[in-house]
DNA sequence: ATGTTC
């Protein structure tokens, strides 16, 4: 294996580099890395790079590797890239759409000021984090029979919907309005579905976190007050997936397709990369199966919104003038999408993998409300736990340059294992406190796993993709609660 | 990320 230095990339911008096809003779197509100098440095600290060189290798793939500037490495293809496989004959590749099928940020927005809301959120912490179950295995609070997942699954925020967990606003404020047509329940395993069932409304482990946030600086009036976003004010971020049952199928897809690569003579660069043609049989059916694991994450999250409105009214009805929680924008972070873009002088159908990375789409995007359709798609950014986080718009660039894709969150720049190792849980949790952010954390292992410390600068990573013309601020949030399992 | 080495 080559070992990879900054004298191999060509420098296009100081916010963009690319390893050009040359580098290596299985590169089918290059790799275009948005960092600045020291995120590169952060991105060759670990096997990412590598990865998504391999990534390149791959048969059926079409323009570029995408790495946005918050990768680290991940199953075969770094968390933080982008790889687009044209239809019909292109692959499709469970590992490059990640574990945790749709994992994504809702957002959601208050009129609450902090200031008339400060006597009252240790309880709202305590009471979020009595209403959402978390940690790894928890189940939730809501029954759903075998007959009535399998519609779940067909339909996600709009099954919420009808049992009573959503606000008709809340839908068209989320990507693909929270359901994504061709969802397959009869391709997904028993297994996934035994483990998805009494998961509903749960919010999971590992950097899954309901966060309460106070919005810190505008960017952009216009679009942050359609938004609903004001100084001052409250929002909550929500971060979770498709937990036990978008795993269980990734699973099950990555085992079907060691087969797969065989029957159709795919040559892999690394096994963890398997695929299959997006018109083949196991492509189809795992195409069907992810869909109903994503429209699953819609569904989760959702519920979690019924959850969280349940808190803010426990807690804060009668004492503040509006307690009302709406929705403004619900993004998936970890997805294979059909679209359609401009690539090599041409529009393609392509099946565009986002591990990782955040669609954003550009002013004029029919799919968005219309109220938000003259601005782009909102983006939402987590960073690292106690750290800011960004609402951002897709743009013309994003685009014209990355698939319509930009970066989702801080990045890793420290192993897990090392975190756990390194980091006392407990002083992390009394060094947030001190700095005026309640935790409600079920272990404290996991939370040492999210240190700040363990993450890269989220600021820096958004000035990245915002110089290089694939995101354009609209807002930073500061937290005030972090809820976690 | 994950019934955290099914």
């Amino acid at each position: 294996m080559t070992t990879i230095a900054k004298r191999d990339f060509r420098k296009v911008s100081d916010y963009l580099w690319e390893i050009p096809t040359s580098f290596r003779s299985e590169m089918r197509v290059p790799v275009w890395v948005y960092a600045d100098d020291e995120l590169l440095e952060d991105a060759l600290g670990d096997a990412s790079i590598q990865q998504a060189i391999n990534v390149a290798c791959l048969p059926g793939l079409i323009g570029k590797v995408v790495v946005m500037p918050d990768v680290h490495q991940g199953y075969g293809m770094p968390i933080g890239g982008v790889m687009a496989a044209p239809l019909p004959h292109g692959i499709i590749s469970p590992g490059a759409v990640g574990y945790d099928i749709n994992c994504g940020v809702r957002l959601l927005s208050t009129s609450i000021e902090f200031g008339e809301a400060e006597p009252y959120l240790s309880d709202l912490a305590t009471s979020l984090y009595r209403n959402c179950p978390s940690g790894v295995g928890e189940k939730g609070s809501i029954r759903v029979s075998p007959d009535e997942f399998d519609q779940l699954c067909r339909e996600g925020a709009e099954w919420a919907l009808k049992r009573g967990y959503a606000q008709a606003e809340d839908l068209p404020r989320t990507e693909e309005s929270g359901r994504i047509d061709g969802a397959d329940p009869t391709k997904v395993s028993r297994r996934a579905k035994d483990r998805g069932r009494p998961q509903v409304g749960t919010l999971g482990a590992g950097n899954h976190f309901i966060e309460v946030d106070i919005v810190d600086a505008v960017f952009h009036p216009e679009a942050a007050e359609t938004m609903g976003l004001k100084e001052g004010h409250l929002a909550v971020q929500i971060h979770c997936g498709s937990r036990g049952f978008g795993h269980q199928v990734c699973t099950d897809y990555v085992a079907d397709f060691q087969s797969a690569v065989k029957k159709y003579n795919i040559t892999l660069p690394d096994r963890e990369l398997v695929c299959a043609p997006l018109d083949s049989p196991e492509g189809k059916d795992y195409l069907g199966a992810m869909k109903a694991a994503a429209n699953y994450a819609f569904a989760n999250r959702q519920v979690l919104v019924h959850h969280i409105r349940r808190s803010f009214d426990e807690t804060l009805a009668g004492k503040v003038k509006d307690h009302d929680v709406r929705q403004v924008y619900d993004i998936a972070h970890n997805m294979g999408k059909i679209e359609e873009h401009d690539i090599d002088g041409g529009r393609v159908a392509v099946c565009v993998h986002r591990k990782g990375a955040t669609r954003a789409f550009g002013p004029g995007f029919e799919g968005l409300p219309p109220e938000y359709r003259a601005f782009g798609q909102p983006v939402l950014v987590p960073g690292s736990m106690g750290t800011a986080s960004w609402v951002l718009l897709g743009t013309e660039g994003s685009m014209a340059q990355s698939f319509g894709s930009t970066c989702h969150g801080a990045g890793r720049v420290m192993s897990r294992t090392k975190a756990k190792k390194e980091i006392r849980g407990e002083k992390l949790k009394s060094d947030l406190e001190r700095d005026g952010i309640k935790v409600r954390a079920g272990s404290l292992a996991g939370l040492a796993e999210e240190a700040p410390q363990a993450y890269k600068d989220v600021d820096r990573v958004v000035e990245v993709v915002s110089r290089a013309g694939i995101a354009r601020k609209v807002a930073r949030l500061r937290p005030i609660a972090v809820i976690k399992g």
